[in-house]
DNA sequence: AAGTGGTCTAGACCACCGC
DNA sequence: CGGTGGTCTAGACCACTTC
């Protein structure tokens, strides 16, 4: 038997995902594909594993399964672009731009209630208050106000210029589910002088609510992104449940 | 060894999810859950049944894992609102509000070059175009125009006033993913004056292309909704993915 | 070192599809 | 009927956390 938990690259399911992904890629949409008793054998990996594999692929929407029937190549076109957690800065490198950051106001204030109420801590305790103006290739694309917790971390060192996520990750803090509200609104006065848009124009207001793994919020941030120039594209799936 | 395949009413994994979420709402918010060896001897199942139920829970976001400590229940509160696939009517009604509607034009058209491009479809092939007013409670609510394509289906019983979903699935056909891009605009005098709004106010533009398990495009559907009466609310998880 | 979740195996039976 | 995916078992080893 050769050398097995030694410096295992990857895990076997997703390398035999990988395979099942390549050899899809070579067939038309709706082909056949060997069955999943065919691929173990092929592949030397157990049912479970093949199973696993395809299931992944199924969820990204790559392939789909016909009960007594087989597995098929599933038609592309959706594909890759599922809902994804992205920030600002991730989103606009995604759609070919170059992002860059404003700031126009950060502070530390007591907490409002509605404020408090959504991150669970105590109305009056404090929050770090972001507020920035986001630009692609130049262009204002999106105000954004950010609102975080204290949870005992040190902010004296923070840097509202540089990415927040990283900055929360590096604390610590990873973001694992987020709640958001999507509205659409009227500029008033202030916001279309910063988004260079005229009065009353329509924009995007994305609310949202970051959560930690276990479900303790850590974030609240709203955004209004000119209507001109920001679609909030997702795809949902049945499946996902 | 008692009868087993007769009339096994639901899964196993799913009686296993159900008893242990029935145990997490007895207990806190971080409280630590049986370990999964405990639990497949409680329940008598194997432990691949209790990892799929648990697997299903924290997909809802009810539980969550951390590797070498335990299972613990999560903290509440986005629980629930995951999420779905819904119909306009199923949305309202699940916003406590009584659907109704109006349909504004009914009508077998050509498809022009942007429709069929999007329904993978020959330009000028026959699409069925239903637009329709959506109302809650007797109020305006959206402005709906769907595009559906042939596909040998026989549009000619097909009832404008019930729902689209139903009919298509007695069709045979089921939706299993859609890809929606959300957009800001301001109304036009027409939209306006359906919506009873102001001309220009802000308002939800949803478009949606829906499809089958294999990808096959079998609905095109662009919604307007009014901005001071509708909010586009979602869930995302990272584990999603 | 003991306990936990994460991965993987080899095999079984069931439910469904198409011939 | 044989072949397919869907469910389930009993056991193994690994990686990680906690003491």
């Amino acid at each position: 038997m050769p050398t097995k938990g030694t410096a295992q690259e990857r895990l076997k399911y997703e390398q035999v995902a990988d395979e099942i992904a390549r050899r899809a890629g070579e067939l038309q949409p709706h082909d056949h594909l060997p069955s999943e008793r065919d691929l173990m054998q092929q592949l030397d990996v157990s049912r479970m594993t093949v199973r696993r594999a395809i299931e992944q692929l199924v969820r990204r929407g790559l392939v789909y399964q016909v009960h007594g029937s087989g597995t098929f190549v599933a038609d592309p076109d959706v594909v890759t672009k599922t809902l994804r957690l992205t920030s600002f800065t991730e989103d606009m490198q995604q759609r070919g731009l170059t992002p860059s950051t404003t700031v126009l106001r950060t502070a530390v204030q007591p907490a409002t209630e509605d404020v408090a109420r959504r991150l669970r801590i105590e109305p009056g305790a404090d929050v770090l208050v972001l507020e920035r103006l986001r630009l692609a290739d130049g262009t204002p694309m999106a105000l954004e106000s950010v609102h975080l917790p204290a949870m005992g971390t040190d902010w004296s060192a923070f840097d509202p210029t540089a990415s927040l996520y990283a900055q929360m990750s590096a604390a610590g803090i990873t973001v694992e589910r987020a709640a958001q509200s999507i509205h659409a609104v009227n500029l008033d006065r202030d916001q279309a002088y910063h988004l260079d848009q005229a009065v009353g124009a329509a924009a995007l207001q994305v609310t949202r609510v970051s959560y930690t793994e276990a479900g303790v919020p850590v974030e609240i941030a709203e955004t209004i992104y000119r209507g001109d120039r920001y679609d909030y594209d997702l795809v949902i799936s049945r499946a996902a449940q």
